[in-house]
DNA sequence: CACGTATATACGTATAAAGGTATATACAGA
DNA sequence: TCTGTATATACCTTTATACGTATATACGTG
């Protein structure tokens, strides 16, 4: 368990992180708001924190975990070249970026330029 | 095997991704290019494919396999809770936005709004 | 200090899935 | 039709990990 694709790929985890985005939260709170096993949630925080998607902070017995960008920053990071793909105005919003941040920038716009070849060939696409 | 982020939690499976976003490829450009197998590259692009990251183009023997943007559109909409946690530029770029779709806008800029409650409590944050 | 509450961890089990090897299927060309 | 190339699939083994149950640790209060 390393990637923070491999820490999203488990349902529960999504589910806690998504809750902690209102605000934070304590182990029991998110043991009643999602109907897990208290054993289970500790064990999930222990996965996320070692990720670095989750931090927390002890009051009394309880802990109280709250989000921390990195490791979805970085996921956000990876879809970035594939955001052409859908979406048309992402275009409009990148050349948004390119006149905000010119340190980004690398050349031109070419950033937004389209996938060129397509060979024309006979359809399975099933 | 379901969830988008499932898929994407296979580091190959992402390699493959990555290698179709210049243009489609067919098995054994994959193949070579990422130094696996023939039959895993079948095994993940099917599982790719089951779940709709790809779809592929039959040219006599080859397949050609090419990107398909909803399952990773999912992923990023998941995103989007996330993403006032880094770059707050974000802000200026959600106000760049209502201006350009209001379609989009579905409250006057309520978008920008921050996380407001935080109870300062001790520190572990270990 | 005994007790209740809150959280973490150890241990065992079951399941899923990744990867390998071998083989099947499909197409093209001599 | 035989042969080579390209891809898909079946079968097997191994490993990882999710979950449950039981227990340990830590804190506060009477």
């Amino acid at each position: 368990m390393e990637s923070a694709f491999e820490i999203l790929a488990e349902p529960n985890r999504r589910a806690i992180l998504s809750l902690l985005v209102s605000s934070e939260q304590s182990v029991g709170e998110i043991e009643r708001q999602l109907q897990m096993s208290q054993p289970m949630v500790s064990k999930h925080l222990r996965v996320l924190r070692d990720a670095g998607f989750v931090e927390s902070t002890v009051d009394a017995q309880r802990r109280l975990y709250r989000l921390r960008p990195e490791p979805l920053r970085e996921v956000d990071d990876w879809l970035a070249p594939f955001r052409r793909l859908w979406s048309a105005h992402v275009d409009a919003l990148e050349l948004y970026l390119d006149r905000m941040e010119p340190s980004t920038a690398t050349e031109g716009s070419s950033r937004t330029r389209r996938n060129p070849n397509r060979k024309g060939k006979k359809g399975e696409a099933k």
